[in-house]
DNA sequence: CTATGTAAACAAC
DNA sequence: GTTGTTTACATAG
């Protein structure tokens, strides 16, 4: 209102439609018009099958064996074409089982199998079909949610003012997805409740024929109406400790397609949160919006005809957070609402909070359950997993560091840097933007929120592009010009207008006092100011640059950001061996070392603040896009609370697909591809073996990334030994995690892990 | 300083 | 009027 002389000059912003949509581009009341009754029927169906016939006994297929030096573990070599998340299941039911005494581990590889077969999108097949693809997947799996599902009734019962989250309304939907066995929360609840491991089949079949009963679940009103109703009451007149930007992460994702109308994120927060419903003055949409464009992570997909907008999460950003899973009971008993709990730690100082976090997902379920859910706003960077860590470990070959040891490093994560531990190993934010784009090639995208949980390696060179060009790209743009055209226009893939970009280096800034990161950001900078310079008062240049909050980026446009697999020596000077991946576009770049924010920070670096850069740091954020830009930068993964994944690359490890913990929680497994031969590890630039990953002291230790060489560390992979990827299954810890394995190759060699496991039966090829 | 919230001015529909 | 973008300003940590 007060006409401010500084009011910025605004430009004419010109609006592209997104170039090819998903073939089905339906608007959210088209999809929430579906019957959510069909969703639950159809619900992964394989993964159903499997679990029935296996109930309690490995699907066939599958071939395990007794892993040569680590005690109670066993290697499962699965066909790509199973149903990881029934093996799963199995397997945790199996682990529960055994108990200590018995196997409790599993490491998971991918034994090959018909690919044709896997239902997972294929890493090479973008475009349009994409979109297709991930259509048809949605209907496998289910029946869309609908935005509206949002509108859902509440539960009888339930307090006016109450909040029924969970898989009510648009959640529902999302949730069943989310929810279902994809949502490894199944196994919290599993073991919290202590059903049987021959139980497990069944829990998962209730959440998959009813999404309802997940909320009943996990509701509180449904478990404890009376004791909880005072509290929530006053939540509703309280304001909930979400920040917008969570909630509408929570809204977004509550949808099956993971996308939403303005609209219905309105109605979304305004059902979950009646505060903003009645209370709130009206400018809190405003605030929505605000968020939305400030955001990076936040990406405006328009239909075909131009009609209708979604907003949706950037993929590489997208953690997937739904409003049930930021909550969690504190006990059986009394569960509370998460906006309480919430508030709670938000009291709580930071460490203790990360402790706690970090101990949950650490901790055997049990104690897990109590611990409370993470903050949603600063201190929130942490967001509640429910599915604990995933780190990529290496297992090398040549042991030094006995694989148990490996192993225990994911559980044990606390014993190693007491001082910071990283609760919510983010997935890496790579991996999807750069999946995508490696993959396609001209075309960015293959995003899969449904589908891709776990891509394969993507080749060397594919990155290579991206991260080069990002760095080139420093081109200034008119600040006003948020390109996204050039995107929508070039990418005629599904995903629309995503500014992608790969992910990197979230530690640059973060890591390290290293020059470089800033210097990027510097650069970027200016150009983008200078538009607004231009048009701007004086007076404000100052204040741009340090303070505008235009988009957020997710991503710092540091491109020679390295993605970190694993770590080298214990506080090694920032020497870390990369992600092949990243190895060659960071050979193109200029790197100057960088050391790894553990040695900054201390031993670990949380990913919060430090790490990653937040998303609303606005200036630093600025990238100037062109339109190459967009498509190339690397993922301007930057920040995220609540939001995207933060984790960096290097500093859990990084996966160079999208496969993290997130996604295994989240997504369906069944329609994901494990993962690919571990020939395109050989392929890919070779790690550096040299580097002994676990001789360092903690997981943490094994995110240095190491930027600086130009050279890259190739190294080279021995002959004999291939790397492929895997997941760790713990059962005593409830967690899954995601390694790289450096497995010796058939005939090449004897295995170094020893003489009772002949890796190669692993490998197809 | 950062992250967030709020208000507001505009622009494009 | 709605939606989206971008500033400005305020505030807590």
């Amino acid at each position: 209102m007060k006409t401010s002389p500084h009011r910025p000059l605004i430009l004419k912003r010109r609006r592209l439609p997104l170039p090819v949509q998903n073939a089905p581009v339906e608007t959210s009341e088209e999809d929430s018009k579906k019957p959510p009754a069909q969703k639950e029927p159809s619900q992964a169906p394989a993964s159903k099958e499997v679990a029935e016939s296996s109930s309690c006994k490995f699907p066939a297929g599958i071939k395990i064996i007794n892993h040569p030096t680590m005690p109670n573990t066993q290697v499962v070599a699965i066909p790509n074409n199973a149903d990881i998340q029934s093996i799963i299941t199995v397997l945790t039911a199996k682990g529960k089982e055994s108990g200590s005494s018995g196997p409790n581990k599993f490491i998971l590889i991918s034994c090959g199998g018909a690919p044709a077969c896997s239902p997972g999108p294929q890493p090479q097949a973008q475009n349009s079909n994409d979109s297709k693809s991930t259509e048809l997947l949605t209907e496998k799996l289910g029946p869309k949610p609908a935005a509206k599902d949002v509108n859902v009734p509440r539960p009888p019962g339930a307090p006016p003012g109450h909040r029924w989250e969970s898989c009510a309304g648009g959640e529902a939907a999302g949730c069943i997805l989310d929810s279902s066995l994809s949502n490894i929360q199944w196994l919290g609840k599993m073991s919290s409740d202590g059903l049987s491991s021959c139980s497990i089949k069944q829990e998962v079949e209730e959440k998959e024929n009813c999404y309802l009963e997940q909320s009943q679940v996990k509701t509180p009103q449904v478990e404890e109406p009376l004791g909880a109703s005072t509290a929530w009451q006053d939540s509703v007149s309280e304001r909930p400790p979400y920040s917008y930007m969570a909630m509408i992460q929570f809204a977004i994702n509550s949808t099956e397609k993971k996308r939403m109308t303005l609209k219905d994120i309105y109605t979304w927060i305004e059902d979950h949160f009646p505060y903003f419903k009645h209370i709130a003055k009206p400018g809190w949409k405003n605030s929505i919006r605000h968020n939305l464009s400030l955001h990076d992570m936040f990406v405006r997909e328009t239909s075909p005809n131009g009609k209708v907008s979604f907003w949706t999460i950037h993929p590489s950003a997208n953690r997937f957070l739904t409003l049930d899973q930021v909550f969690k009971p504190l006990d059986p008993g009394s569960p509370q609402s998460p906006e309480h709990l919430e508030s709670q730690q938000q009291k709580r100082p930071n460490a203790e909070l990360r402790r706690n976090a970090t101990i949950k997902t650490e901790f055997p379920l049990g104690a897990r359950r109590k611990m409370k859910p993470l903050l949603p706003r600063v201190n929130s960077y942490l967001v509640p997993i429910q599915f604990p860590v995933n780190q990529s470990l290496v297992l090398q070959p040549t042991v030094k560091v006995p694989l148990p040891l490996a192993a225990s490093l994911m559980s044990s994560e606390v014993a190693c840097h007491s001082k910071r531990v990283r609760i919510a190993p983010k997935v890496l934010l790579a991996d999807e933007g750069i999946a995508p784009l490696s993959a396609a090639g001209p075309v960015k995208e293959k995003r899969s929120l449904l589908g891709t949980g776990l891509l394969p390696l993507l080749p060397v060179q594919s990155i290579k592009e991206e991260e080069t060009q990002p760095g080139e790209d420093k081109l200034p743009l008119g600040r006003p010009f948020k390109v996204e055209s050039p995107p929508l226009e070039e990418w005629p893939s599904p995903c629309p207008s995503f500014k992608e970009e790969s992910s990197h280096s979230w530690e640059d800034s973060s890591c390290s006092p290293t020059p470089r990161p800033k210097k990027s950001y510097s650069e970027l900078k200016s150009p983008a100011r200078c538009v607004s310079e231009m048009l701007v008062i004086k007076r404000r240049e100052r204040r741009e640059i340090s303070r505008s909050r235009r988009k957020q980026h997710l991503l710092p446009p540091c491109v020679d950001e390295p993605e970190l697999v694993f770590s080298e020596g214990p506080s090694t000077s920032g020497q870390a061996v990369e992600h092949p991946v990243c190895l060659l576009a960071e050979s193109a770049e200029p790197a100057p070392s960088l050391n790894c924010p553990q040695e900054e920070g201390g031993p670990f670096k949380t990913p919060i603040k430090e790490m990653l850069p937040i998303s609303s740091t606005p200036s630093k954020s600025l990238v100037p896009k062109t339109p190459e830009s967009w498509r190339l930068t690397p993922a301007k993964v930057r920040g995220l609370d609540f939001s995207p994944v933060q984790t960096p690359q290097g500093t859990f490890g990084t996966l160079p697909d999208s496969l993290g913990l997130m996604d295994v929680s989240t997504m369906p497994l069944q329609s994901i591809p494990l993962f690919d031969s571990p020939r395109e590890l050989l392929n890919s630039e070779p790690f550096d073996l040299a580097a002994d990953p676990f001789s360092s002291s903690c997981p943490s230790d094994l995110e240095v990334p190491k930027l600086g060489s130009p050279e890259p560390q190739v190294p080279s992979l021995s002959a004999n030994r291939s790397l492929t990827e895997g997941l760790v299954l713990d059962t005593m810890n409830d967690s899954l995690s995601k390694i790289l394995l450096d497995i010796s190759f058939p005939g090449l060699e004897e295995d170094p892990l020893g003489p009772d496991i002949n890796w190669s039966q692993f490998i197809p090829e």
